[in-house]
DNA sequence: GGATTGACGATAGACGAATATCGTTTATCA
DNA sequence: TGATAAACGATATTCGTCTATCGTCAATCC
């Protein structure tokens, strides 16, 4: 024990030192909660650059964190891809990834019979699915 | 171009030096070939070792690309993981993660369905499906 | 058996992602 | 408005993975 202030033993806040407002993190929260898909460390520095020029990376990693640490933001992985990030709360569903752009997407739904793949002795707990292909910007088409 | 030797067009085995059968390299393939789910290149260093102590590192990743672009081995990777190895050749098929030893096991079958869950636009071409839980030995069952 | 050279082990270096550090800026509140 | 310290940007450092280098070893072929 360092110091010893208020006595919470609520993990997931901590005494943590009362947050402030500031526009970097305003900025870089309003990128994430308004993106419809996941987004990647160096996608959020770039968007929130655009509306706060200057804005280092270091800010993007800890403003991350600290919503993921609040619940407000959940990981992404990709498999062999660096991790993003999307906003928390939504149903369950799972990611497409553009072959072209590089971009997820979110997809509503899930394919039935998961809970049979699994062989017996297997204690299924959780499941993701990822789709591979081309979204519709990158097929030329409208929509 | 730099050097031009002989003129190959086939880009899978453009000259390359001929090559040789060392006790390395077939007991890192055989590590690979005989396990029946993906390794990481620390699991086959390991594994190898056992056979043929004092083998380096950097054989192991010599040996492994080599194989992938012999294409007796196939690149497996999982969400937020280092890559992982294993044999070519077998059906289609997706994985198990075990929480409790990390182990990577083959999944048999697919689920039915999965080509409806991409919404119109998009042009579906692969996908993956990750399953999450406990092995059978982990759960202390026997098999 | 001896020459040739592919393969080896050890390890330094490259690389991308993430974290730690530190002096400066600025949100917050009395 | 002024004091306090949270948050900032810049950047050095760390970390894990992978690659390049190099002197030595040994598979292969004559």
């Amino acid at each position: 024990m360092t110091d010893g202030k208020a006595p919470s033993d609520d993990t997931s806040s901590r005494d943590r030192p009362r947050s402030r407002r500031t526009r970097q993190r305003s900025v870089i929260q309003r990128v994430l909660l308004e993106a419809n898909r996941p987004l990647g460390t160096q996608e959020i520095l770039e968007a929130a650059q655009a509306k706060a020029p200057g804005l280092g990376i270091a800010t993007v990693y800890r403003t991350v964190h600290r919503m993921v640490e609040e619940g407000r933001l959940v990981l992404v992985e990709m498999p062999g891809e660096a991790p993003r990030y999307e906003a928390s709360g939504k149903e369950h569903h799972h990611h497409f990834r553009c072959r072209e752009c590089d971009d997820v997407f979110e997809i509503q739904g899930c394919p039935p019979g998961l809970g049979n793949l699994a062989p017996k002795g297997f204690r299924l707990e959780d499941h993701q699915v990822v789709l591979y292909g081309v979204c519709p910007p990158c097929t030329g088409m409208p929509g």
